[in-house]
RNA sequence: GGAAAUAUAGCUCAAUUGGUUAGAGCAGCACCCUUAUACGGUGUCGGUUAAAGGUUCAAGUCCUUUUAUUUCCA
């Protein structure tokens, strides 16, 4: 390596790897990321919210991801001039660390508080929750994701907690918590519920033979009803169908599915032989009637006959039944609720024609989906009030029926729930077939039968569990539904249809916030209660807790001594209030949801109200979250309902959304990003080993193409599909161009020592294709901008890829090179270094956000030389102005032309075998409008050095030279002629040359089928000029002139050889500076087209002398147009 | 079962918002260029735009139904 101060620096090879290791260490050096803060004034605050990850596990690629996309929009921020602060956060409490522990210590749930301590076991959750917090920082830094990792939110800390006991005190106090129940799994020989997590256990899931039955509801006959008698004479019954008998008594609605199809069937009661008309789902007719039953004789039949006759009476959809009532199956327990809003047919989504008869016994207390269709539809429960006035079910929490259900009180409901030696007992039924009788012999059931079927069990005591409504406490969220709904249209959604569709339609169904969990290790919930239900207090600061322990203390409640250091279970739970009459009040054993801990975070993190208002007030809300798209009912859910909630419930935040102008939003801008998947389209997962790990794939490539290959692959809120090779396609191709155009850079720059203190030259006054790539450059940094500033970051990363490749690179330095090599100091060669450079310095500026490591090691590399800036990062510079006079449309449309025909020529040649060294002397350009040749003679020179071609000819069809062709342009003529359009097109493409040529001359001309047409509403090109090689493009069309005269063919002979002395160059390690003497052997033919072209020649090749030497011996052997030469070359 | 997303060349993505021959890159093949040594150029190979139906002068694009994959919820 070459190097010193006054140098740029050159590298060997491409290696952003080590790049990524320098830059790292230059940024920690430096401490530029407090810097990129520190400068920015707090008055211009930029606010992002950081998703707090769980550090109980591993990284994986996708955090890459994730984490990449909030870097770049804070960067972007960053440059473009504001304060972007971002508080790392750790999210510490919930299930995921507790089984963590479970499994680590080897226990249960049910040890904790037995074998082992409560508070031992939080304090193992406590570092557990921590484990993988260095890896995770290393990755942080690694990927080079930039947020504040010194002082992170950690959500067990006490003063976290503090706040999220605010506002819970804040919603208690406007009566948005509220104790109620959700149906859940529960094991009444356990006493506990279960959670979804052990349902999920493998073996709880078992086939057991349960007694099935199809009871009878009898339908009321009123006006809303009367349509269904029609026809009938019998009584008319809705058949349902149930696996859990002793639901029964607790019935209070049937379910129907609005589009299911139901017929009406007269038959007789098998069991009663009473005449009966049932409903039931078309679809199910066949389980429940024998085919030669089907229009029997009625009055042949006799009770207890095998073929009972039946008749369908009629069809129906089920939305023709809603809101019909039926009377109680069951009547042990009735009120006016009941008696008015039960017993009833409600739609439900659940329901199928797989089993049964379509239509579902509804036990809204007893099944979860029960719970959610009664509670839609408004339908109240079956209960009973116990000795506090309270509703309980009909079934005790031992899973045995209550004394208000006469017939079967005190049974268990389960057959398994009794022992061996009961079960076994001579006369003894299960509680589920003694109501099989009972509904016999009332004519209210129409089929029993034994049913086997899967059924969840406790994987505790091995016996099946009771769906069960267990106590809750729940945030009212459905109190400001409305108002969610609302402010959720202001926020910006990308992509749109995750906010309107996936978190739009859940906010429409939303029910009450389910916040209990029965477990150890989370945000304890800060109510007490007396045992009554009566007292409750909703404590809201440590204080007030304080407080209230010391009015214990007087009352003797609680030892002089107590002292509350913890705020976590067990020590909380210690804590016994004293009620207004002076009775004891127990704290409610519930944690919250940890979903609720997250959603806290923008108070919560800073400790707010009890400190940091002013920290509080400037980071509120947030202009920008992003998450994957499952956060959508998590994290995105939580902050949005917890901000609308206090935006309606508390006198500070109201203040401060009033001062800050927020509606009431936690965010403004959220992205929800996609999967990645593997590169088949398979979700990552540790069982099939298909994940990649983030800190190989850093280690190899570096941060950069790995971000830059995501951003650049697929959309954010695209699923994307992880391929490595892409990762090295974009190294080779974005990286490697870049660096390349560097190098070249650089590689001059050093020679001439171009430190850019010369004065700059104006860029009017700059040569076309320097004014041209400015102009794209202009227009690139308002692209970007714009892409950036809409979220759009896989568009910028396009932009700026496109730019480099397709033109910087590939157009204006391959055309630019020769500028650089001219030995003189001229203005030319000054203005294509200061394009050059300010290229490469505004392009470092504008991936910076995306690879944020090379655009640093590119812009100091370059600024640290010529001290253009006063930036020592890229990261404290600004984002490039647009300059619009800088941008000229003119300019860059004749340079596509010159490009588009340099292309054609090159593939002219192409298709003759002339090869490009080899001149030729012009092409033909037919002229296609007025201004067409102007354009022209402005690219010329560029067109005819890229091409090898020594002159342009303009053309016009005057000669009658060229053939025309015309298309019509649709678009135009859409508009115009509709649905003539068909004929129109035909007759456009009858027109002949002569019909063209008078459109073109008069501007319009009237067609056989009577329409006017003018220049616009068609497209006419140049097709061909007969005798030539022609290709077209577009518009444009090129003919090539493929003479070769003898002094064309000296001269291609010249740049074959002069290529062959360049090789050798190489070849021996030359300088690109150095001087050298030639010596050839050749025949006369080359000997002579060599010195014909002498002083050219020695320019190219920086040869001082060459001489024919036909004694040569030493030399290099050469091929040139089929014949071998020699070629020595020497250094001066 | 409900909601949402996606489906275009072997692979990864475009297609000016409804305009007529659906384009790039990668991979493959052939040739070429280069004092930027692997970036590039020219060509070639590759498509019933998931399927079916509809609206329209005109559909990859709009509508309906279906299929597949994925996610969230139940």
């Amino acid at each position: 390596m070459r190097w010193n101060l006054l140098m740029y620096k050159e590298y060997k090879q491409l290696n952003l790897s080590q790049t990524g290791k320098d830059v790292l260490e230059f940024w920690k050096q430096n401490d530029i990321f407090e810097k990129s803060i520190s400068s920015r004034p707090a008055t211009n605050p930029y606010t992002f919210y950081e998703g707090p990850p769980s550090a109980n596990g591993m990284p994986g690629i996708h955090h890459v991801m994730a984490r990449a996309i909030k870097d770049i929009f804070c960067r972007y921020k960053t440059i473009k001039g504001y304060q972007v602060k971002r508080k790392g956060g750790w999210d510490t409490h919930g299930l995921p660390i507790e089984l963590a522990v479970e499994k680590a210590l080897g226990i249960t749930k049910d040890d904790i508080g037995k074998k082992i301590s409560v508070k031992d076991y939080n304090d193992a959750c406590r570092k557990e929750v921590m484990r993988y917090t260095d890896i995770w920082n290393d990755l942080t830094e690694k990927m080079g994701y930039w947020v504040d990792l010194e002082n992170p939110y950690i959500t067990y800390k006490n003063e976290y907690i503090e706040s999220l006991w605010w506002i819970l005190k804040e919603f208690h106090t406007k009566g948005l918590l509220y104790k109620g129940y959700t149906v859940q799994p529960y094991s009444p020989k356990s006493g506990t519920g279960l959670s979804s997590h052990e349902l999920n256990q493998p073996g709880t899931y078992k086939m057991v033979k349960d007694t099935s039955i199809t009871a009878q509801f009898k339908v009321k006959r009123d006006k809303d009803s009367e349509f269904l008698f029609e026809n009938i004479t019998s009584d008319l019954f809705i058949l349902a169908w149930t696996t859990t008998p002793w639901t029964l008594p607790a019935n209070c609605a049937l379910a129907v599915g609005e589009k299911i199809d139901y017929v009406k069937i007269s038959t007789f009661n098998p069991y009663t032989f009473l005449p009966v008309t049932v409903v039931l789902a078309k679809d199910l007719v066949g389980k429940h009637f024998k085919a030669e039953g089907e229009n029997a004789s009625f009055a042949d039949y006799k009770g207890g006959d095998k073929i009972i006759p039946w008749e369908v009476k009629g069809t129906y959809k089920g939305s023709e039944f809603l809101g019909l009532h039926y009377y109680q199956l069951m009547p042990y327990v009735i009120n006016e609720d009941l008696e008015k809003n039960a017993f009833r047919v409600i739609p439900a989504d659940f329901v199928t024609t797989e089993d049964g008869t379509g239509i579902v016994h509804t036990a809204s207390v007893f099944g979860s989906d029960d719970f959610r269709a009664c509670k839609e539809n408004n339908v109240p429960s079956v209960m009973v009030k116990d000795e506090f006035g309270k509703d309980v079910p009909l079934v005790n929490k031992q899973g045995r029926f209550v004394d208000e259900v006469t017939d079967f009180a005190g049974r268990y409901v389960k057959e398994e729930y009794y022992s061996k030696e009961e079960r076994e007992a001579e006369g003894f039924k299960a509680t589920d077939v003694l109501i099989s009788i009972k509904l016999k012999t009332e004519n209210k059931a129409f089929d029993v039968k034994k049913y086997e079927h899967s059924y969840p069990h406790s994987w505790r005591s091995d016996e099946p569990i009771l769906y069960y409504p267990l106590d809750s406490w729940f945030i009212r969220t459905t109190a400001v539904k409305d108002k969610m709904v609302a402010l959720n249209k202001t926020i910006n959604w990308k992509p749109e249809s995750t906010g309107t569709g996936r978190f739009g339609n859940w906010l429409e169904n939303l029910v009450d916030w389910n916040l209990s969990r029965s477990r150890y290790w989370g945000t304890p919930l800060p109510i007490w209660r007396e045992e009554n239900g009566g007292e409750e207090l909703c404590i809201g600061s440590i204080a007030d807790l304080n407080n209230e322990i010391e009015k214990s203390i007087k009352a003797g409640l609680m030892p002089e001594s107590f002292k509350l250091d913890d705020l976590h279970r067990p020590y909380v739970d210690d804590v016994i209030l004293v009620s207004s009459t002076g009775t004891p009040m127990y704290r409610e054993p519930d944690l919250i949801d940890v979903w609720f801990d997250s959603g806290a975070m923008p108070y919560a993190q800073w400790h707010f109200p009890f400190e940091n208002k002013e920290a509080f007030k400037n980071a509120y809300p947030a202009d920008f979250i992003a998450e994957g798209v499952d956060q959508t009912r998590g994290w995105f859910f939580t902050l949005h309902a917890i901000a609308v909630m206090l935006s309606e419930t508390s006198d500070e935040v109201k203040a401060i959304n009033a001062e800050v102008g927020n509606g009431g939003v936690a965010f403004k801008n959220v992205i929800s990003n996609g999967l990645v998947l593997d590169k088949n389209g398979n979700k990552m997962s540790k069982r099939l080993g298909n994940g990649v790990d983030p800190f190989e794939t850093i280690e190899k490539f570096g941060a950069d193409a790995p971000r830059w290959y995501m951003i650049s692959n697929a959309a954010p809120w695209d699923n994307l599909k992880f391929n490595a090779d892409g990762i090295d396609e974009v190294r080779r191709k974005f990286f490697g161009t870049l660096y390349n155009t560097y190098t070249f850079f650089v590689m001059y720059a050093n020679i001439d020592k171009f430190t850019y203190s010369e004065a700059e030259i104006a860029i009017t006054g700059r040569p076309e294709i320097d004014q041209w790539i400015i102009s794209l450059l202009n227009t690139l940094s308002k692209e970007v901008d714009a892409f950036y500033a809409d979220f759009e970051p896989t568009k910028a990363a396009r932009a700026i890829q496109d730019f480099v490749d397709a033109h910087l690179s590939n157009w204006y330095v391959r055309l630019s090179r020769r500028r650089f090599w001219r030995s003189d100091n001229s203005d030319d060669k000054l203005s294509a270094y200061q394009t050059l450079y300010t290229c490469l310095t505004t392009v470092a500026k504008l991936m910076s956000p995306i690879a944020p490591f090379f655009a640093e090691r590119l812009y100091t590399d370059l600024n640290s030389i010529t001290k253009k800036e006063a930036f020592e990062s890229v990261h404290l510079a600004y984002f490039p102005e647009y300059h619009a006079d800088l941008v000229n449309a003119g300019l860059e449309e004749r340079m596509q032309m010159a490009q588009d025909i340099s292309s054609l020529v090159l593939s002219l040649r192409k298709k003759v075998g002339i090869n490009v060294r080899q001149p030729l002397s012009k092409i033909l350009l037919p002229i296609l409008d007025k201004k067409f040749k102007g354009q022209i003679e402005q690219v010329k020179d560029l067109i005819l050095s890229e091409t090898n071609i020594k002159g342009i000819e303009y053309i016009t069809d005057t000669a009658g030279f060229i053939k025309k062709k015309i298309k019509p342009n649709f678009k135009a003529l859409g508009v115009k002629v509709g649905k003539d359009m068909k004929i129109v097109a035909e007759a456009i493409g009858n027109l002949s040359q002569d019909d063209i040529a008078k459109l073109e001359d008069n501007g319009d001309l009237l067609l056989p089928t009577q329409h006017l047409i003018n220049l616009t509403d068609v497209e006419i090109i140049a097709e061909d000029v007969p005798g030539w090689q022609v290709a077209n493009l577009g518009k444009l069309t090129v003919a090539l002139d493929v003479t070769i005269t003898d002094e064309l063919k000296q001269e291609g002979l010249s740049r074959e050889f002069i290529n062959r002395v360049q090789n050798l160059r190489k070849e021996k390690g030359f300088e690109v500076t150095d001087k050298i003497n030639v010596r050839v052997k050749c025949d006369e033919t080359l000997w002579e087209a060599i010195n014909n072209n002498l002083s050219y020649i020695c320019a190219e090749i920086l040869a001082d002398t060459i001489v024919l030497d036909n004694e040569l011996t030493e030399g290099e052997p050469v091929e040139i147009d089929g014949n071998e030469i020699l070629i020595a070359i020497s250094k001066i």
